[in-house]
DNA sequence: TGTTTGTTCTAGTCAGAACAAACAGTAGAGACTA
């Protein structure tokens, strides 16, 4: 790893560095703390809004360090685009290259060639790039100094059952030498963030966390008996909204129905979803980008990596899995300082669909106790594909299983990427044990999904709501929600002897933070449960949660 | 989990009931074909 600079260094180092290549007269307070948290030799979790220059602080952190840097991004065209930007402001234009399936043997044997002669400063790649051993081999004999996660959420949010790759980015790191680790993303509430610097197996991580309040944003939700009812306002809302907006739908079906309906009404409007072909995608996209559309109806496939200014309301056709995705897409709106809305329409029947996307993935027990049996059988290491034509598994699924399996140190990697099992392990307890953690984790998503649900029903005032959920206390009122504007909003229990944010520790349930105090109820995030909302007065009679000081002694 | 779509059956040549199957979100990698 390179020498670590003082404080006073780092600071000197950073400032120069924006003004000679960025022509940045100030930096930001988050983007220095995180740059000269890098510097100083600290792995670094920087949690930013979107807009506030984070690509800057892994630019800056990669050009003062002796050493090439690796950029984990999740979408081929964010990494394209990266990769132009920095471009744009090398003269020779030729300190950064991709690493990815759409280019040739050649191409790709160019970009690692170049990498490990040091031609290269950065090298943008997916994480499924980092499952090649022979790439991790050539990475390592470059000698990286830094080692970037934008977006790096994806790791809690894709990483259990969507793209398992990223859950093994720690390994990677390691297999690296653990180069200085810098993470970088605009959501993660506390829950997030632990997991973000546990699977990136950070080392005495620096959290740095700017504010998460957008106080340009207006925030509504209307409840809806029947869908139709619903759709109707979502239609009606959009006509009469100051445009450009989006409209998250959560089915693709429903995003082309809307945008048609839209289109009907004399809006420019499209759809964009990933089931649409990759040109139409890209026509759609560039088309919102020019202001050539009104507004874009799309499902969560759309969003990250854009940075339009002038997006004027997002609106939301259904009820999102968690505050997280929430806060997420919301952030599209207003990104130039001048007001906005965002406009949740939401029916109680929202859940079940939800309800059912936080199901999928879940691996029986018998299919990970067959998955170790046939390690066992063999009784030497076996290379995925084998597996994967043994168990007719997919290749997300074979995955899956086998991080499951190797959270529970069941199994695990060799250098050459095959599988082995551990001496000793005994498979049916093994398998219980993966199972059960899947669960632990479906229990925790599903907690997430009540408090979406409680934010859509609070009669407090949302930003407060909001800005508990990822740890920021508020004061309401704030007068830029519907219920602080309605004056019905209800006030929080300033007689409750909790307040958000405060660390608290249950009797069964354990230690966890609190993110709500409203009508009766505390609302905590606890460390192994996930979000619980606890009756006050059930709370003190039973004495059921303590209040713990900041080194977590009971008061 | 719940809705939509497709299939089969009956009775009668169209239509509807009953049941089964498919589908509902996010991407990269890499094998395959033209």
């Amino acid at each position: 790893m390179t020498d670590s600079l003082t404080p006073l260094q780092a600071r000197r180092a950073a400032r120069r560095l924006a003004r000679q290549v960025f022509g940045y007269r100030n930096l930001r307070a988050g983007q220095e703390d995180a740059i000269k948290s890098v510097l100083e030799g600290h792995d670094t979790l920087a949690v930013m809004p979107t807009g506030s220059g984070k690509s800057a602080i892994y630019q800056i952190a990669a050009l003062s360090l002796d050493g090439p840097t690796i950029v984990v991004s999740p979408l081929i065209a964010l990494q394209r685009d990266q990769v132009d930007s920095l471009q744009e402001l090398q003269e020779d234009g030729s300190s950064a290259a991709l690493l990815n399936s759409t280019l040739s043997a050649s191409e790709r044997a160019q970009a690692l060639r170049a990498f490990q002669a040091g031609e290269l400063e950065f090298l943008f790649l997916a994480p499924e790039q980092l499952t090649n051993d022979e790439t991790v081999a050539c990475l390592r004999a470059s000698n990286p100094s830094l080692f970037v996660v934008d977006e790096a959420h994806c790791v809690s949010e894709w990483g259990f059952d969507f793209r398992p790759d990223y859950l093994r980015l720690g390994a990677a790191i390691e297999a690296l030498g653990h180069p200085r680790v810098l993470a970088l993303t605009a959501t993660a509430a506390p829950p997030v963030r632990a997991e973000i610097v546990e699977r990136l197996g950070m080392i005495e991580p620096r959290v740095i966390v700017s504010g998460f309040d957008r106080p340009n944003l207006t925030l509504c939700v209307t409840e809806f008996e029947q869908d139709a009812l619903r759709r109707d306002a979502v239609l009606k809302f959009v006509q009469g909204a100051e445009k450009p907006g989006l409209v998250y739908a959560a089915t693709r079906k429903k995003a082309e129905e809307l945008a048609e309906a839209l289109s009907s009404r004399g809006l420019r409007s499209a759809a964009y979803h990933a089931g649409m072909k990759a040109a139409d995608r890209d026509a759609v996209q560039r088309g919102f980008m020019a202001d050539a559309f009104d507004v874009i109806v799309a499902t969560t496939a759309f969003g990250m990596g854009i940075d339009k200014p002038n997006v004027r309301f997002v609106a939301h056709a259904d009820l999102p899995g968690s505050l997280d995705a929430y806060y997420q897409e919301i952030g599209r709106a207003g990104r130039d300082g001048e007001l906005a809305t965002v406009h949740l329409f939401f029916t109680h029947a929202d859940t079940k669909l939800r309800k059912f996307f936080a199901s999928g993935g879940l691996l029986a027990a018998d299919d990970l106790q067959h998955l170790l049996s046939i390690l066992e059988d063999e009784g030497r290491p076996v290379a995925p594909s084998r597996l994967s034509e043994e168990t007719s598994f997919s290749q997300t699924k074979l995955t899956s299983a086998l991080t499951r399996l190797e959270e529970v140190g069941a199994i695990r990697f060799t250098e050459d990427g095959a599988v082995e099992v551990l001496e000793g392990v005994e498979s049916t307890e093994a398998a219980q044990a993966a199972s059960t953690a899947q669960h632990a984790r479906k229990e925790y998503e599903r907690s997430r999904l009540e408090m979406m649900r409680a934010y859509a029903g609070t009669r407090g005032c949302r930003r407060a709501f909001l800005l508990g959920y990822f740890g920021e206390a508020f004061e309401p009122p704030c007068d830029r929600c519907d219920t602080c504007r309605s004056g019905r909003r209800v006030e929080a229990d300033e007689n409750a002897e909790f307040g958000v944010g405060e660390r608290v520790r249950h009797k069964t349930l354990g230690e966890g933070q609190v993110t709500l105090v409203e009508s009766g109820k505390v609302t905590v995030l606890f460390d192994e449960h996930g979000y619980q909302a606890l009756a006050l007065k059930f709370v003190r009679d039973n004495e059921l949660l303590e209040v713990l000081d900041a080194s977590n002694e009971a008061v």
